[in-house]
DNA sequence: TAAGATAAGAGGGACAT
DNA sequence: ATGTCAGTCTTATCTTA
């Protein structure tokens, strides 16, 4: 399968292998490049006994279906299973047998509820990247929360967009707040509260953001040179597991770090561009280097940041 | 024009009542 | 449950180099 050689979002990054979900995924912004597609055309041969029945044996497993994937329906063909034609009354019987299947399909308020949340999931993917994995781990997310009964009281997209935020968390993805909000058209506040609801309630450690991986998506998005990006992957390294960015939003570290760095280099690039690229203010980008200018630092990291 | 300064306001956590 | 407080971040506006 083809496979296009530069992100498609970032327009820098590589496809690398991601060994946890063993699909190609961004080097920088993490975006998924492709996957496998699946095979859902019809089988060339027929390895059965039916003739003339090429069909596929089912789409795959996934949690992302309301059922699983896993439904069976009662048949339309009127025939026994020899093949004989079925008599007038049990005609009618299985046609009423067909109308109770259908209808036990989505018959739960549950059913109902994951149909419709997995419905605009599948619908959002695309404009978010998302790979399988990421798609499984929010089916599996939102199904946890409904069970719980988070659901109930709050809108099925406001959970859903949080269990998108912290799939894209879990994964190692830079996706935030704001970016989630605005593509599944909810208020980042929302989304923010929701996604606080979830990991209380469901007691999830959700990982930090690595903060280099939002410099390297800071960096693409601005087109900056691979020399600060890498001066700012290094430079950042010595902030790590300090409480220099305790409390605060980890893009506003990493843009600031991002911007010094490209002052040093004589980069020409204004806050507004890297305010931007992050989704942070430019004003926010001040206050980090105030915070950075009165907090002590070896000479070496200081000398660094501020020539 | 970019950068700095300042102020007002939103939203949420901690903590007390 | 409700109110207050400190701290963070955003938006807006004005000044400065």
């Amino acid at each position: 399968m083809h496979v296009s050689m530069v992100c498609s979002v970032c327009k820098n990054g590589r496809p690398i292998a991601d060994p946890e979900s063993g699909e190609l995924v961004c080097s920088d912004c993490g975006l998924v490049f492709s996957e496998k597609a699946p095979e859902n055309r019809a089988e060339w041969r027929n390895f059965g006994s039916e003739k003339n029945d090429r069909a596929r044996t089912g789409s795959p497993v996934s949690l992302a279906q309301h059922d699983m994937g896993l439904n069976t329906v009662i048949g339309n063909n009127n025939k026994d299973s020899r093949g004989q034609n079925i008599d007038a009354s049990m005609h009618s019987t299985m046609k009423r047998l067909r109308t109770y299947d259908f209808r036990s399909q989505a018959h739960t308020s549950t059913d109902r509820n994951l149909m419709r949340a997995f419905g605009e999931l599948g619908r959002q993917r695309d404009k978010l990247g998302m790979s399988d994995a990421m798609i499984d781990k929010t089916a599996y997310i939102y199904r946890k929360a409904l069970a719980k009964g988070l659901v109930r009281g709050r809108s099925t997209s406001a959970i859903l967009s949080a269990a998108i935020y912290i799939a894209c968390r879990e994964m190692g993805a830079v996706r935030s707040l704001k970016d989630v909000g605005e593509i599944t058209d909810v208020k980042r506040k929302v989304v923010s509260r929701s996604y606080r609801i979830l990991i209380q309630q469901l007691e999830m450690i959700i990982p930090v953001i690595d903060p280099t991986k939002c410099i390297a998506m800071i960096a693409n998005k601005a087109k900056l040179s691979e020399k600060s990006k890498r001066m700012a992957i290094d430079t950042m390294k010595d902030f790590t597991n300090t409480d220099a960015s305790a409390g605060k939003r980890p893009m506003g570290l990493a843009a600031t770090i991002l911007y010094l760095s490209c002052l040093r280099n004589d980069e020409d690039v204004t806050q507004k561009n890297i305010a931007e690229a992050a989704g942070v203010t430019e004003v926010t980008i001040r206050n980090r280097i105030k915070d950075l200018k009165s907090r002590s630092m070896s000479s070496a990291v200081r000398d660094r940041l501020f020539p």
